[in-house]
DNA sequence: ATAAAATTATACCAAATGGTAAAACTTTTT
DNA sequence: AAAAAGTTTTACCATTTGGTATAATTTTAT
């Protein structure tokens, strides 16, 4: 049986697939699934139509490669449990700084996601069943362990990570609110800290986990 | 100079035309502006499309008119400084309170202005930059003055609100999240009795003022 | 009752859009 | 060099969609 040797993809291509992701991300980021055009993702991209469903054969297909992109890059930047004995204060402070950097460097995937949540999570819905909520239940049973050990005081640990989602996201998500409330043409990396800074002060003193 | 006296709108006129909003507001809040068609919302009110054309004569004007609904129902809901003399455990505990209503509420409604603001908030932007942002800024005032008082502890009041809204707002635009994780198939009154709980606690002690 | 205004139904259309078919061209492998 | 695989271009199409024009019908004011 001969089998034939596939050709390796060519650098080029694998460039370009790039460029067509990050060019349907901010598509999709700025006018939703519906809203987006395969053609003006074709243009951002500066292929023609026929070309981008030669790489990308449906729209569907597209959006699905989008969002699984953005999956991958939050898995492999966000996770909270990770030292079992790290402290509250450790743990909370570093997941904010960082879920406030996703915010701040790919608040476009950030907006994506959001539509997608808004939407009833059409698409991701199995996958957040099936690997998000694990992840979550362990995390909700580490703060319930802080608690335990009187490191934190008693919340409820899942409005906790709705609360630190929620804020930390809406610097992305709605950031064009918070731009034109504070009178500026674009949220600046100084504004990230302070929010950062701000974030953590906030959510530490409110589980009076300031010290250690 | 004759002057023909307008025939009153008939009291069907009326309901018809907020069964059409109800219906366009759904539509608007579960597939986006671009996602929604006018025959998809005519068929949900129960009329033809043609029809739904003549009483809201394009679908911006449609959009118009939902988005003007949301903000006079939220305008007319929720006011931060609305006695200078309470305190701002009071204030801070019916505003989080009543941000959470409105969530459980009307999450259609959230969600609307959330794909308006995602999206860059094409149509708002003015009304935010004229009444939403005085509005905005009269509040920061009184939180510094609260600080100046001592009667919470010093943090940056603009951030006090991006937290406040975004953390009372995700249980209507992210509900679906939040579901998924808790294993409920819809979130109850008792969720939200519960969140709001936690959310006054929260800030209040992250804040410092509990008492009073 | 009747004219005028309001409402609903019928027929239609131009533009946009996601996608197919297939030919032409380019690069890589043998 | 030739075959094969990969890529790009050209031409086209069916469906959806927002919207117009207009006729038919119902409701209201006089």
């Amino acid at each position: 049986m001969i089998m034939k040797t596939p050709r390796k993809p060519s650098s080029n291509r694998v460039l370009l697939e790039n460029r067509i992701l990050r060019a349907a991300e901010k598509a999709f980021a700025t006018k939703g699934f519906s809203g987006t055009s395969m053609e003006s993702v074709a243009d951002s991209a500066g292929i023609s139509k026929q070309n981008l469903i030669y790489y990308f054969s449906s729209k569907e297909a597209l959006y699905h490669k989008v969002l699984q992109v953005i999956l991958d890059l939050w898995v492999e930047k966000m996770v909270f449990s990770d030292d079992e004995d790290a402290s509250p204060k450790q743990v909370i402070e570093s997941y904010i700084v960082e879920k406030l950097a996703l915010s701040r460097d790919y608040p476009d995937a950030s907006k994506v996601f959001a539509h997608e949540i808004i939407n009833g999570a059409p698409v991701l819905k199995d996958y957040m069943v099936s690997h998000l909520k694990p992840q979550f239940e362990r995390d909700v049973q580490l703060v319930k362990r802080w608690i335990a050990k009187g490191l934190i005081d008693p919340v409820e640990p899942e409005h906790l990570f709705f609360t630190i989602w929620a804020s930390t996201q809406t610097y992305a998500d709605f950031s064009i609110q918070i731009q034109l409330l504070m009178g500026k043409t674009k949220l600046e990396a100084d504004d990230f800290d302070v929010a950062a800074k701000f974030l953590s002060n906030f959510v530490l003193k409110a589980l009076g986990a300031q010290n250690e």
